[in-house]
DNA sequence: TTGTATGCGTTATCAT
DNA sequence: ATGATAACGCATACAA
């Protein structure tokens, strides 16, 4: 099955390239005779540009990157879903690579796609990255680049993020409202900043409501495990039997404390309540339900198509884009977990 | 930031265009001397080959397409996430698609890919597929072509699969060794391979065990959803007091049958026991946990790029490729939810 | 309305 | 060991 190509059609109606090129791109000034002519060739023939040509002659591949920590994490497939499903709506399609929370892996990445010349980046920060040379160089090169989620702040990109800080806040004040007194945090590792945020958060709601902050009830996540979910439980009632508040970073650490206690007979949410983050699928199935945090993963992935989209527009007009940073809703989201009174 | 070419080194360093690839690319009719001289040079301008040309010249992209149903079903993140990684291995970057189980959208999907002149397609069927002209199409064309898990038979094509039928006996065997004598089925859609398969071994097993099939014991799906789950539960307990088995034919559904027992304080497993399918990471999170068979998708990834990547190499060497299919084993993962003695 | 010429950046053949 | 030239397939400025 050969390929056909405008040569091909030129040669067999006796027409030049040029034309042929004009007639199938509707340019005004082609007789109809012969733009019929061409088209219904093309189509017998199943004409369709061969894309790496045009990719040459135009600079641009209607592709786009997309590299995200882990794939199989439900809040990222949430926006890879978003993601590929804007940009094909809209005419590019998605190459996607996972970074496995490696700042090392991510950098090869980046670099592939830079070599790949993708039309715009869009990504999330790997828990070992920061502002490092290989971002820099997206935004050096002037590639159109959005991060979302795990984001840098001295990055000059658009960015689409929550207020994790106040999102902790709400979480908190809500175990509080509840009744808890003694409420431990299962934070996320030290150096992401919506880690550090979710912390920060949990710290000035305490101060905000007179609680005493004791650091030994703050427990940090390596790798945001089921796992750390289910040691940590046990070394909260361990450590202090008298928690009756637990906010974890995430879900699925969140799963594990419930675990846990399910297992141990610990009554959630009579004697120890618990919030999570972000609201996975999971944990509206479990029982207890699981009281979180909704992030809006759709909209997220949706909106960071849609800047990056802007940017590229601009970038092949040739006209300057100043980066916009989005910030979305959250909502407090009250299960079992967390229903006391 | 312009990009740097061959040309231009070429042009820095006096010499021609031809002798600057070849350095690059090491072949050895290039002196020593002027070999640094460009590798150098190439080093401080950070050339790096122009895809697009490349592309062009060698007519092939590096690139290959993955279309399936749905990213964020975890059978499929999975796969994603093997087929990714092994392909970045490979030298190969994965765009991604979404039928959706949509027939419409995954003509679509495949013409995209067809015409972005991808390397390869690996694909999983929507419900509403079989072989139909866009999948004929591919393989008319010669493209390197796998299928996994939800695959048309009558594909001419290598293809990575489970035994669904063998699978499906396990799982019903498993409940019936458990004592049930009354064991409901909720099936996946009617026209899927695997959802029709697994009825077969559903109603095979109960044969072998000599006990009467009853289709009114049978529920199918239309989406194959929690919700289903929970609404056939009602269904069953309603229509079938006396059931004291269900065997889904995914774990979401089976969770949703969970979901609803345990609100309505029917016992798992003693009064009714439950299997699902597929060993998601869910289903070892809830109460009961959930007893399923376990299908190997990290395998069914990894397995099913490295089939297409030898059919890549064969095309590309231009000599023949004979499809393969590969079957890989599950095994029956038990779990509370079905441990009744 | 149509066609000529040129270039996109690389690779490969064939001379020198 | 080096280079001139053509070709990959398309798009566009410019001529006719």
């Amino acid at each position: 099955m050969k390929e056909t190509t405008l040569k091909e059609i030129a040669n067999t109606l006796g027409i030049s390239i040029t034309t042929v090129s004009k007639a199938l791109k509707n340019y005004p000034d082609v007789s109809e005779k012969t733009r019929q002519a061409v088209l219904d060739l093309a189509k017998d023939l199943h004409y369709t540009p061969n894309s790496f040509a045009v990719n040459l002659r135009t600079k641009e591949s209607k592709t786009i990157g997309l590299i995200i920590p882990e794939v199989m994490h439900h809040f990222f497939s949430n926006v890879i879903n978003a993601i590929i499903d804007e940009a094909e709506k809209n005419g590019y399609l998605v190459i996607i690579l996972q970074s496995n929370e490696s700042i090392e892996l991510e950098k090869k990445q980046v670099e592939l796609l830079i070599n790949k010349r993708v039309d715009g980046i869009i990504m999330s920060l790997s828990n070992e990255s920061n502002f490092d040379e290989h971002i820099k160089e997206i935004i050096n090169r002037k590639i159109p680049f959005v991060m979302f989620d795990k984001i840098s702040k001295l990055a000059n990109c658009s960015k689409v993020l929550i207020d994790d800080q106040k999102a902790a806040m709400s979480a908190t004040q809500h175990l509080i409202d509840k009744g808890c007194k003694k409420i431990a945090h299962i934070r996320g590792p030290l150096n992401p900043q919506n880690a550090i945020d979710r912390y920060i958060g949990y710290k000035k709601t305490l101060d905000k409501n007179q609680i005493p902050y004791d650091p030994t009830l703050v427990y940090t996540c390596e790798n945001v495990t089921f796992q750390e979910g289910l040691d940590f439980a046990k070394q909260i009632i361990e450590e202090h039997p008298d928690v009756d508040g637990v906010f974890a970073v995430t879900d699925l650490v969140a799963v594990g404390v419930l675990s846990y206690f399910n297992d141990h007979k610990i009554k959630v949410p009579q004697q120890v309540a618990v919030i999570g983050f972000s609201n996975w699928f999971m944990s509206q199935v479990l029982t207890p339900k699981l009281s979180t945090v909704d992030q809006p993963s759709h909209e997220m992935g949706v909106a960071s198509f849609h800047l990056l989209l802007e940017e590229m527009n601009a970038h092949k007009e040739n006209i300057a884009f100043a980066p916009k940073t989005l910030i979305l809703e959250t909502n407090i989201i009250e299960r079992d977990s967390s229903r006391k009174s």
